[in-house]
DNA sequence: GTATGAATGTGATAATATCACAAGCAGGAA
DNA sequence: TTCCTGCTTGTGATATTATCACATTCATAC
């Protein structure tokens, strides 16, 4: 990991340090950008009436540990090393609160879940999954949402909810790929890519 | 199956009785519907040296009797009452090869399967799900398509491919609904609900 | 006809998700 | 306080979806 571009990063003082939605793709103190969104959705659920109870914040803070998606199992055994239940309704439970909440998204292309960058806020992001390391970004983009709107409406089709996802490769695992890393199909890299880069 | 609203579908003479991508949502003989699109996917496999297999044409001749989505085990169910193997793989490497030679789509949301509408024709459609009846459409939309494109650009990400699906209410369920049928949130109609409508 | 690779059949198992019911806990009403 | 109520959590069981490994069959080219 010692030429790992997170090395880049900006210091802990840097004011805003990258636009929001591509954060995941992006160079960043994600220890920062962690806190900053648990606090985020603290005051959503708040503000909300919503129980953001010890299971579900720590739910919510194991998917905040990496810009990725992570499976209702892989969330289990971390619970459970935690403390709480082991059986899969406890993270099932958990998990379905906070995309409910607006805290998380479900990943349907690898049957995962992610933290929410803007929890709270009702939108419905375009997840862009890399297949080299496993991380997830969200990108605003009104656009397609308004799109798949725009497709719905000859069809005389009521939208009542979205799933945009798209796969390829984060910029980080293509420069690696281009370094030879890889062969140019490479396998995957690490599942477990830490945090932020 | 009596008041089944495609008692409204058009006489079989009709010329091109809908247009294409809205096609599951309309009134149209549906007879016709299945046979023009198997033989467009025969056509479309043997000019690009696919075979398509017996297994595999009665897998998408059971993905075509109606537009909905279908789960592995159920095309599986139906792959053995035709005399082929019962066990998952039997399926699963049929629907893959579909998927993958432009005969199906995968239907993330609901872990299922569609026959594609637009055979061979590389396209990244726009999946309208009904909550209602489980019916799918296809509707083309390169809009959304490309609206994705443009999220991924400022990401630096390199797209290589998409989901989206959405979900709601066709015309059909609504007219239900508003009829005073459901109540407003009713439960979903029947599952197997059969051909075009 | 025989070698070759693709396709299929089959048993086993992995990964994902839900159900049902008991127990605990927070808040308000009596 | 005590009880009631509804939400939340724990747990065992089970359903659903998906893949692996390996033997066999089949189509095709040689």
């Amino acid at each position: 990991m010692a030429d790992d571009p997170s090395s880049k990063r900006h210091a802990e003082g840097a004011p805003e340090q990258a636009p929001d939605q591509a954060i995941a793709f992006t160079a960043h103190d994600h220890r920062q950008c962690q806190a900053r969104i648990l606090a985020r959705a603290e005051a959503h659920c708040a503000s909300g009436g919503l129980r953001l109870t010890p299971v579900r914040r720590q739910t919510l803070e194991i998917l905040l540990e990496a810009h990725r998606a992570m499976g209702a199992y892989e969330v289990l055994e971390r619970l459970a090393d935690h403390g709480f239940g082991s059986q899969p309704p406890v993270a099932y439970r958990a998990l379905d609160f906070l995309v409910e909440a607006g805290c998380a998204h479900r990943v349907r292309r690898v049957n995962g879940y992610t933290a929410c960058m803007h929890p709270g806020e009702r939108h419905d992001p375009v997840l862009l999954i890399c297949e080299g390391c496993g991380m997830v970004a969200e990108s605003p983009s009104g656009g397609a949402r308004r799109a798949v709107g725009q497709a719905a409406v000859p069809l005389e089709f009521q939208l009542e909810g979205v799933n945009i996802e798209g796969v390829g490769m984060c910029p980080a695992c293509l420069a690696d790929d281009g370094e030879g890393i890889g062969d140019g199909k490479g396998a995957p890299r690490s599942k477990d890519a830490g945090g932020g880069r």
